[in-house]
DNA sequence: ATGAAAGCGCTAACAT
DNA sequence: ATGTTAGCGCTTTCAT
């Protein structure tokens, strides 16, 4: 059996209230007391049990990161950053992955795993703004990533989507590209990234006084892996639609669209340029290296993690809503030199 | 208040054990009495606390996986892979990352999530086997991943790695080539895959009858990422060494090198040829595709939970250890042809 | 500044 | 086949 309060209580001599008091950082103990309590608690090697304490207190100190796929290069680093923030705030996670699918996602709500922590940071792929009601009753902390489902009376985190579309597209316009394929869209979806990034492309083509050619918004599935990026893009090349570059609506897309392009004997940037969206570590070494939008990958995670850990202690007033300022990101898929590594590392 | 077992007792009019035997599965129930708690589960929206089972029982149903970093794509799909198999037995995951770090990487062995956990299933870094000491008195289930910590008490799951090795290393010897770099080593590490890997790649020459240049044996850091993938290559093309070929010991390194050989102007496979090890997603996208050895990435999570949950439920005799089959992944780096996407969907 | 008693929700052990 | 009792290890009253 593991040491308990109890046994610590009894080799300091006092009680385990006590003991539970030097724990928990209580300040009103006599240093005296204290130093015997620790004294105990180093000699026996206590070390607290996390379960009793969340069954009397009600809190486990594990919060719950649902997400996609973690295979997705794009999550993957979200979820490390999140574990990361979330150890600063003595947090624990729980990753849980619904593939986007619609009943999992709904499962993710409500399932055991709730009772299991202490709030959710939840990025949906399948929900709509339908299911908003199914997100304002619950009975948890909740901080939502993107804004499929968005509801004003639910902290979200997001992107500035529509912004960094429009400078994506215009960083393509301005190299003097004008037949730029957007691929990513999906008709049957009105709400998400997809549309508003759409709107950004949209807004800067209008900016320039171009018009946009619908054959070149290029919807694709929800799933934007390489896979889809290169199969989408090589239809297009299939059916011999005229284009000059891709603004792929993540990174994903941009890389596999880039390799079918590449394989068709196309050359990237010359033949087409592409700019991709999310600022994943493989587009920094692919070939050519990607231009791409940087959402604010770094603060996205950090700030999920704040504003759960505060509602979570109940220190936190009305909803809130975080859109970090983004940035664009050249790389050689925009003509932007692609620099020797051995060289980069000694300026 | 959340429902409890007491209140589901009390409606179906039975004992609060007889309610935790239905949830629980025992077999010798009236089937009526049965119905009726289901049915006052189902009224009153019934749903366990699991800490309060926890308490009870000594087991959380949660498992541990300690691994370097989640933003690394090997260890990204291996998680995914991990949570995956896991909610097949019903159980939850953790992830803890140590960086590599060798205090961190011992600190995970003993520390406060160690009480959340029912086992660990431990992917080392920066351990030797001086640590296995650290391992065997541990006082919960353990599995680890790789072998840098081998020790024959221990449940491991690993993989073939000197013979996978001497398998890349003789497919590109096939392919004509006769200075290959092997990327990757550490002369400080005596154990692990990087040792291991090595002594494939020698037996691979020394059965082609072939000498190897101590010049083409290139040490990298332990972070085997991209960035030092693409650094140590770039030195190596600074200093004029003369080589064909690149087996890097995993896809990250192989990807980075592929990178800067191609920054640098020269053609991947035309000037040098590129076998990585790992067989991540990246790879299949990359241009060109990376050729690379599947050390059996399906098989590797599944038999990791298994082998953790099956020491969890007592039902384990002596230690075990799996290195699933391994396979080589032709690509384009060693001169296969790259499909075209759009193509291969129909084929 | 510290202690005693009670109980969080569940299940093991025993009883019937 | 089901009920009773006790207690997992902690924290929350309330008392001193």
């Amino acid at each position: 059996m593991a040491v308990t309060m109890r046994d610590v209580a009894r080799r300091a001599g006092v009680s385990a209230k006590t003991v539970s008091n030097v724990v928990n950082g209580y300040p009103y103990i006599k240093p005296e007391t204290r130093d015997r309590v620790l004294a105990a608690i180093e000699e026996l090697g206590y070390q607290m049990n996390a379960t009793a304490r969340s069954l009397r207190t009600g809190r486990t100190g594990i919060i719950g990161l649902a997400l996609p796929e973690l295979r997705v290069p794009y999550f993957a680093e979200l979820a490390g950053a999140v574990i990361a923030a979330a150890e600063e705030c003595g947090l624990t996670v729980i990753i849980e992955q619904h593939g986007g699918r619609r009943d999992l996602e709904l499962e993710v709500l409500t399932g055991a795993r709730r009772h299991l922590t202490d709030g959710l940071i939840y990025s949906p792929l399948a929900l709509g703004t339908d299911d908003a009601a199914s997100l304002l009753d619950l009975s948890y902390p909740l901080v939502l990533l993107g804004e499929r489902v968005f509801h004003p009376d639910i902290d979200h985190v997001t992107m500035q989507n529509t912004a960094a579309a429009r400078a994506a597209t215009e960083h393509l316009l301005r190299a003097g590209r004008r037949r730029i394929v957007a691929l990513g869209p999906n008709p049957t979806q009105d709400v998400g990234s997809a549309p508003l990034r759409l709107t950004g492309y949209r807004e800067a083509h209008e900016a320039a006084g171009l018009a946009v050619d619908p054959v070149l918004v290029v919807p694709t599935i929800r799933t934007w892996d390489h896979a889809t990026g290169a199969r989408t893009v090589g239809r297009l090349l299939d059916d011999g639609v005229d284009f000059d570059a891709v603004f792929a609506f993540n990174d994903s897309l941009a890389l596999g669209a880039m390799h079918e392009i590449q394989v068709r004997g196309l050359r990237v940037p010359d033949d087409v340029a592409v700019v991709g969206f999310d600022a994943i570590d493989e587009g920094r070494y692919s070939n050519p290296t990607l231009t791409t939008i940087d959402p604010g990958r770094t603060v996205i995670p950090r700030e999920a993690v704040r504003l759960l850990d505060e509602r979570r202690r109940g220190v936190a007033g009305g909803a809130r809503r975080i859109a970090p300022d983004f940035q664009l990101v050249p790389g050689g898929s925009t003509g932007a030199p692609d620099r020797a590594a051995a060289t980069a590392a000694v300026g």
